[in-house]
DNA sequence: CCGGGAGCATCACGTCCAACGATAGTTAGT
DNA sequence: ACTAACTATCGTTGGACGTGATGCTCCCGG
């Protein structure tokens, strides 16, 4: 402050007692203090600093002397004329440490700025047989074509509710349901998926089959799947106890019955997108039809989904909607 | 923010679209924010979190408010019932990121308290030869036994214009020096250091010796040494010029030669204290006595030391106070 | 020796932030 | 339904934080 040019004498008038034993509180460590010290020292004046930072040179002077009453000491050396500022012992060592912590910042800035793209973290999906095979493989390419970063999870299950626990234990970010709403769950449509009759061609006569003739049989069906049990609930509607000759939990094994023979089969449209194109199988609507189902995404209710998991739903709506542009039999049948 | 428990149709109603693609500045990752920040979600709930932060639950809650503005997203979901709030995905990444940070913060102010109580930081100290030899040893160690976690380093020079410019190149923080003081020199008194005879005690008679004994020599004095200077201009001044029969810019070397009986030296009493004890050598005061000459610490005007610089400067006067209650001979002779 | 200029500190002042206290609103559990 | 446990919000107030003007200290050149 005062020390006069030609002190030399009196030990009394040592530079500073350091007065301060009471240690620095962190959430003093103000970010924009810190950012202003850092200015000041590397453009060398205060004034320059201001210009960078957007303040007056008032306001950066008030800042340091802020930041030097924090930490009961100063950290830059004035030298009082048109030279610039030097640091102080303690300026040097705060401006190395705050280096990093800048860095640290910038760091967050950036990850924040990512993950608000999309570009980090992880999707953890949960997803039922049918929509591994004729939905997932398609999305997941074409997100992480967008966002190469992304880490992704896929849960299958049979059982749907295996995946509503999971999801609400917080295993799964979304997942995909057949299903009614259960409580605490958010979701949005993404195919509407018929139920269609897959038979030998020579098997069935032309056009719709009946379920009379469905029932006449034999009948393959699935097993312990989800929507195993609204197909019977909707045969049963409509009148028609089934009795399978077989079943399988394998959507591929019941089409290889099928084409061997061994009977028809009630199965998703989406099950048999593959064997669209096979001559000797015939797929075809029921008459009279039972519910579609819904295929939809599912997360917790009020829950954030992270950018990268709504893009995965955003994704999965446009792949669905191609693929019904593609074979509008997808359309609903009601 | 108001989404109806059972929206389920219409994929218009995702759960954001995310509309914000500004980048998160850097100093608006407020200090304070992300700390309430993590004590929200260590706590798991604003009230706790307040109570812990000393703020009121409505500060928080604004604080977090203002945190998800900035970065454009909510951190938490609020369950709405006396459930704790819960991370987001956005909540996860920025607890990760910002315990790093809380971590660099931490380091920070432990780094600066202890910088405070001078046990960090490095101290360059600039010494002549009998300062070397019979004040910094025991400085240096008592320093280091307060303080084992400073560096410190020793720069001996024979010229202290040699020493000075070191000083204000900004190499040392505090050098020993004799002469006056220099402008852009700040200093503080050591030790008053008379110059005394050193003779064999049979070339001397008892008392002090006169200024025309020693002119009778034969005389051995330093070369280069900065003191020499000093020594002549006193001899001159006194009538004597002196003339020297061999010398060395070693200490040692001229006490050496004085025990051999080659002749007499005028020496800084500081330089023959290992010689107290020594029956075969006299050491008297010179009759009249030249000026004394005062050893000071000195460093740059108007720049901060560092505790650990100040620390030093104070033990060296302690030390140098002891040595003269040790030795009274050291007193002023003047 | 003495202005001039560069640069920081300080003062006065206006604005806006930020914390408080109280209250309303929501949800889970009984 | 009622209570308990939360958070959001509103109005208020004190202080922080910015600006602009001014003063002070140094270095430098005539």
């Amino acid at each position: 402050m005062s020390s006069p040019r030609s002190a030399s004498s009196g030990a009394t008038t040592m530079p500073g007692p350091a007065p301060v034993p009471e240690p620095v509180r962190v959430q003093d460590l103000d970010t924009r203090l810190l950012l202003a010290f850092r200015a000041v020292a590397t453009e060398g004046t205060f004034g320059r600093a201001a210009l960078r930072l957007g303040y007056t040179q008032s306001a950066v002077s008030q800042q340091i002397a802020s930041l030097e009453r924090i930490l009961g000491s100063d950290v830059f050396d004035r030298p009082g004329g048109p030279r610039p500022v030097e640091l102080t012992p303690l300026g040097r060592l705060l401006f190395e440490r705050t280096g990093e912590l800048v860095g640290v910042l910038e760091s967050i800035s950036a990850d924040v700025q990512r993950y608000r793209l999309g570009g980090i973290g992880r999707v953890d999906v949960g997803t039922i047989q049918s929509t591994s095979t004729a939905l997932v493989p398609t999305i997941l390419r074409r997100l992480l074509a967008e966002q190469p970063g992304l880490q992704t999870r896929l849960e299958e299950r049979y059982e749907e509710a295996d995946l509503l626990d999971l999801l609400l234990h917080g295993d799964l970010d979304v997942t995909f349901v057949v299903n009614g709403n259960p409580p605490g769950i958010d979701s949005v449509d993404v195919l509407v998926d018929p139920f269609v009759v897959l038979a030998r061609a020579q098997d069935v006569d032309d056009g719709p089959v009946t379920i009379d003739r469905l029932a006449a049989g034999p009948l393959i069906g699935q097993v312990g799947s989800t929507c195993q049990s609204v197909i019977d609930t909707g045969l049963r509607e409509a009148g028609c106890e089934p009795d399978y000759v077989f079943r399988s939990a394998d959507n591929g094994a019941v089409v290889s019955m099928v084409r061997a023979g061994l009977g028809l089969a009630l199965l998703p449209r989406l099950a048999v997108l593959d064997e669209l194109d096979d001559p000797r199988l015939a797929i075809r609507p029921l008459a009279p039809a039972i519910p579609d189902r819904v295929i939809r995404l599912a997360w917790r209710a009020g829950r954030t989904l992270s950018p990268a998991a709504q893009r995965f739903c955003a994704i999965a709506v446009e792949v669905a909607a191609e693929l019904g542009r593609a074979h509008p039999m997808l359309a609903p049948t009601r």
